[in-house]
DNA sequence: GCGACAG
DNA sequence: ATCTTGTCGC
């Protein structure tokens, strides 16, 4: 059974101790070499969750780079059955990310996650773990933290500090405009932080969000309102 | 035991 | 994530 399998069934199962160990079994792919430049498209996902009917509704949203115009989008809705536990969201939202990625007919050349990538307890985020099982650079950029110590970037756009942990350095913390919270840059796969924090601060034109993962989160929402009223 | 805790 | 109104600051 190879590796997106073996994946697919822990998330089935509902496996927390088995998502745990394939977590640190993953550690030995993680490259974060810059292995690819000169990127043409990146693709955001995410998904809005409906509480009624507990479905998720993922999007994947292509865009090209760096002028950000849409590529491609992709929609996919089913049900969610693994639990939301802190450290395990790719568990959560990997499935119908990897459905809605292979649905695209055209292949980005990386993937921006909302989330964190190596800034995670076993190092191995849902920008890693997704990075690792597509085979495709990604990075993380979550709104909040989940490990890690830090201390306030400047409230200048562009302004950075470290994200430490364990004693290393796992992210940055960025401001991704004026005064705004910051928000937390980490390498997924295949690609070192400071490119993964260039390209995150190219993609944040007029909003505290880079477009790409502003767009996916407008249109998972904006699906799931439309399925919601077609019920009604 | 207590506090922290992506989406 | 979702639920949910008004409200504070630039």
């Amino acid at each position: 059974m190879n590796v997106l399998d073996n994946f697919l069934k822990i998330c089935r199962n509902k496996d927390i101790k088995g998502a745990i160990e394939f977590q640190k079994s993953l550690l030995s792919y993680l490259c974060l070499e810059n292995r690819f430049k000169n990127f043409k498209s990146i693709c955001s996902f995410d998904i809005s969750y409906d509480k009624s009917s507990r479905k998720n509704f993922a999007v994947a949203i292509l865009l090209s780079y760096i002028k950000l115009e849409e590529v491609e989008r992709s929609v996919i809705v089913e049900k969610a059955d693994f639990p939301y536990v802190p450290g395990l969201l790719a568990f959560r939202e990997g499935p119908a990310i990897v459905k809605v990625f292979k649905k695209l007919r055209n292949k980005p050349d990386l993937l921006l996650f909302d989330g964190h990538g190596i800034a995670h307890p076993r190092g191995m985020g849902i920008a890693s773990m997704i990075g690792i099982l597509l085979d495709r650079p990604s990075i993380g950029c979550a709104k909040s933290r989940l490990v890690g110590d830090f201390t306030e970037p400047a409230q200048m756009k562009g302004s950075i500090s470290d994200l430490l942990y364990k004693g290393r350095k796992v992210g940055h913390v960025l401001r991704s405009r004026d005064k705004v919270k910051p928000i937390f840059v980490s390498a997924g796969h295949l690609i070192e932080l400071d490119m993964a924090t260039d390209i995150v601060l190219r993609c944040c034109h007029r909003y505290r969000l880079p477009k790409p993962v502003r767009m996916a989160h407008r249109l998972a929402n904006q699906v799931r309102m439309d399925s919601n009223r077609m019920e009604s």
